[in-house]
DNA sequence: AATCCTCTTAACCAGCACTTAACCAGATTC
DNA sequence: GAATCTGGTTAAGTGCTGGTTAAGAGGATT
């Protein structure tokens, strides 16, 4: 079976009885959730790379769920966010403050109903801005190619373009032989002997990279091109 | 997303094919559109009350698009007027005819293109109907678009309304690589040479406001945009 | 018409990313 | 095992990108 790592939701409500419904029915469907009873601690807890949908109460004490989702929308525009309000307040009210990946849901509902929406919504939103984050997690290695970031254990390196451009290649196409004029033309557009000896120094430098993690590396066949071996999930 | 009224365009475009082209995106992108054969029947349809946007294919028989403009200008100098001229036009005819509230685009355009340009150029005429006070709260930094207003610590600046465009922009995609071609086409509505050279200046100028507050930082990508940097929450 | 204000264009320069060069080590072929 | 080829690696080169300041252009205001 395919070992898909678990959805993290972010989980705002002060009625802790209600919230540990919440998160219990939401971890039988299998996600990961975290639980915070007021405002300020799940801006703390707020991760952009980890977490994947936002719940937030609206009311609540200590930074009401607007509060919140204005803080978070600072670390990430993307990540979409559902409100559970109360039948009490007005659509304007909730309206004006949603962005374009805001949604709400209108308490009491059922967990059928909120597992429904989050699904929807999280399908909507990832259809929305799949060009946008693009992110690979191989061995311990973690690269972001929107944020042009590769994460190795504690090491961040920041990589140029192209060197994001053929370290994305490469990932989609891992454990399998990619001849050099395939890499060439689809990361350079075209192949000559120059920008093959191009290539060879990004390869050089992607290697360096990798040293970090034993789990990769970047073999040569020689005489044909390359394999980016990575470990089996 | 938004249930605000929706903004009336006023479309002439004597090529129907292409005229209902522009209609179907800019009624996919929530506006209403009022497709106009002809210039006559463009300044028939015009009421300064309805209409938030013109758009003005310049060659049209049965008056031009100049001609429709000045008629509208009787009736209303603030309305916004985009002209849709040819590419062989040259641009001092068009600008001769420009008032202040008018701007042109040149064809074959992108709709995405178009679309911007409406909203770079609808967003002075709403802002100053709506009321609603649109505010930033970063590090210690505190901006306010409406009133073109930034604080950082004791120190109070005023910002143009371009200098505030590009900061709200970065404001609201803050900690995320931003191309440089997608700031121009937010902020300015389109992406050429010149000005990209004149986003760099106004770069420039933001960066000396943030020298008082070490927390926001606006990072440089090279060959690629910006970063806007806030401290994490 | 004179001044101010804002935005754009120009000009100069520094730093960077990518390419090219140069040198060398294995691999491959004979 | 010499000759050739392929590619690893480092350094030098080159053009491009963008930072910065100042000059220019056009509106608006007086």
């Amino acid at each position: 079976m395919q070992q898909v790592p678990k959805i993290k939701v972010l989980l705002a409500e002060d009625d802790l009885s209600l919230g540990y419904v919440i998160k219990d029915n939401l971890v039988d469907a299998g996600y990961d959730v975290i639980l915070c009873p007021d405002g300020q601690s799940a801006i703390d807890k707020f991760d952009k790379n980890e977490v994947g949908i936002c719940l937030l109460d609206v009311m609540m004490p200590n930074k009401d769920g607007f509060a919140v989702a204005k803080k978070i929308r600072q670390q990430s525009d993307m990540v979409p966010i559902l409100f559970l309000t109360a039948r009490s307040m007005e659509e304007d009210k909730i309206k004006g403050f949603q962005s374009g990946a805001d949604d709400y849901i209108t308490k009491p509902f059922s967990m059928q109903e909120l597992l429904m929406r989050m699904e929807v919504f999280l399908r909507r939103t990832r259809k929305m801005h799949s060009d946008k984050t693009v992110t690979f997690t191989i061995g311990q290695l973690n690269f972001s190619y929107t944020d042009l970031k590769l994460t190795i254990g504690q090491e961040v390196f920041n990589l140029t373009q192209k060197e994001a451009d053929l370290l994305k290649f490469l990932c989609e196409h891992s454990n399998r032989i990619l001849k050099r004029e395939e890499v060439l033309l689809n990361v350079w557009g075209k192949d000559d002997y120059f920008l093959g000896r191009s290539m060879d120094v990004f390869i050089t430098k992607l290697r360096k990279y990798f040293k970090a993690d034993p789990q990769v590396n970047l073999e040569t066949i020689h005489g044909v091109g390359f394999r980016f071996n990575t470990p089996a999930l």
